[in-house]
DNA sequence: ATTTGAGTTCGCCCATAGGCGAGCTTCTAG
DNA sequence: CTAGAAGCTCGCCTATGGGCGAACTCAAAT
């Protein structure tokens, strides 16, 4: 048994299974799958057909999941990270990324804000005049 | 014409239609009989088998639409508001729902602040320890 | 050779929050 | 009386984010 031929061992390579880049990010093997199907992650196959990632598969999902948090959808994280390379290529786009989704995390918390000030008051309640009048 | 015949207008009395709930909540006529199934609002049915609900119908939709935005689902909504009476005869139950959503509300936000840091730091693309490590 | 374990595809299932159209009834005005 | 507006039910469709099982392949260990 060498460093490498161990399923459960073989991160050292570039070359990671389904299930190591699940147990990696936390997630289901099917959730993996599903994040490829979707863009979030690229890979290769084996011979065999099975799906073959690299380490930065895992930080792409980790980032998604993080953007999911804070109201961004699947697709979203996919369309951002479709413009960005590897983490170990350019961490300074990674960085940009970032930023831009706490941006808009701060943005979100502004919202929520707003809500809570609302409930806080029963505001809301109050009958709206341009709805409630017939219009003309 | 008196001021209570017509559709539009009939707001005077404690009956009012699908479409006159759903203008003054600002939600569609669909989705008004969808709150009725889910039973965040109740209403009575006319001679000819058509809803009719009361004006605390529209608040109960307000709230549920405050509650929506800070994370709560509409069945939550439902069992919320099915505890407590009508706006007229008991302000201060709804008083302290709307309390009830603004904790909800700050939790939620504490925890996007709490994933926004994350993603300022890009902290979680470091490996997790205990699931890099094969168990065991 | 065979038995695992992990991988594959396909496709149906869940909840959440409705939208939309079909086909039918009911109401109100003119 | 008849037309139009609004209501009714039913059921299929959407998007999001997967879960789960069936049936099958593949590779490594015994």
């Amino acid at each position: 048994m060498t460093s490498t031929d161990h399923p459960a061992f073989e991160t050292g390579g570039t070359s990671l299974t389904v299930g190591q880049v699940a147990r990696a990010a936390g997630v289901t093997a099917n959730a993996v799958r599903f994040y490829e199907r979707y863009g979030v992650i690229t890979g290769h196959r084996s011979s065999g057909n099975a799906r073959r990632f690299t380490v930065d598969a895992i930080c792409r999902i980790k980032l998604a999941l993080a953007a999911q948090r804070v109201g961004i959808t699947l697709k979203e994280s996919a369309e951002i990270l479709a413009g960005i390379p590897p983490l170990s290529r350019d961490l300074d786009r990674w960085v940009g990324a970032g930023d831009e989704l706490v941006r808009i995390g701060r943005a979100r918390i502004a919202q929520l804000q707003a809500t809570v000030s609302e409930l806080a008051t029963l505001d809301f309640l109050q009958p709206d005049p341009a709805r409630d009048r017939p219009p003309g």
